[in-house]
DNA sequence: ACAGCTTTTTAGAATCATTATAAACTACCT
DNA sequence: AGGTAGTTTATAATGATTCTAAAAAGCTGT
């Protein structure tokens, strides 16, 4: 199987359901932006069986800390996840309430010039809003 | 009053609760981040009145749309207020759960050089993640 | 001050995303 | 195959935010 070793090498069991959420995620050509809620009915429509919404919560979350996912940063009540976790930013089209990435070549390089005692920066994220 | 001319030049009506909200949000000698709950539960212990939480709601979502609080784009299912309105940017310590300002000039600047047809740039937010 | 009209406040209900629970199931090891 | 820890599941719980519609307050003209 495609994503059983990648699974299992970040000590996570390559079940069923697991695989078939890393299909949706990761066998598209291109990368994309989601809610849990969102990647759930893509993949009911997909396959023809069912997984809990909770499975889907625990595996994003899963993902998400192995580094195979990263949230977007937006004011939002809802999370949304990106499975492009290269270094980018992104657009927030204020009217059509949607995200477009900006690769890292968009946008000029970002200078922190303000420090935290103690503190390392793990990363610097730009959202550029969007309006008419 | 103090706010009565602020309010009714924006079209709101300068009621005792939206003074008393303003009072909260404006008077600090500092600016602040805030979540609605938040700023409610400040208000009682400032005041010995009680305002509702709906009116709490309604008056942010207003002041926010007239330009008197912005909100901070950070991926959390609570939506977080600024009363700092300036162009300026976000630390978001990770293992304190806190924010921090970066002004304007703590980040050099950002060039975006995208443009995406018939949209405008609202807004240049950064958000700089740190960890210990 | 008062009537008439509009806006605002309010308590409570509704909604919606997310997380917790704990029992059934599955993968993995020997 | 049997034992154990990890996983899935339906369902309940939580918590932030929004909705509702009735009561209260603000405003304008008299
Ligand atoms: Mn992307
Ligand atoms: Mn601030
Ligand atoms: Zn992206
Ligand atoms: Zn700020």
């Amino acid at each position: 199987m495609k994503y059983t070793e990648k699974l299992r090498n970040s000590g996570l069991r390559p079940t069923k359901q697991r695989v078939q959420i890393c299909n949706a995620l990761f066998d598209e050509k291109k990368t994309f932006h989601f809610t849990v809620k969102d990647l759930a009915k893509k993949i009911q429509n997909k396959i023809n069986s069912h997984i809990s919404l909770a499975t889907v919560y625990n595996t994003v979350h899963a993902f998400e800390k192995k580094g195979y996912l990263k949230q977007i940063p937006i004011n939002s009540n809802k999370i949304y996840f990106d499975t492009n976790v290269s270094e980018h930013h992104h657009f927030y089209d204020l009217d059509k309430n949607k995200l477009i990435d900006l690769n890292k070549c968009d946008v000029g390089p970002i200078n922190i010039k303000k420090k935290i005692n103690g503190k390392k920066i793990k990363s610097v994220e730009v959202l550029v809003k969007l309006e008419n």
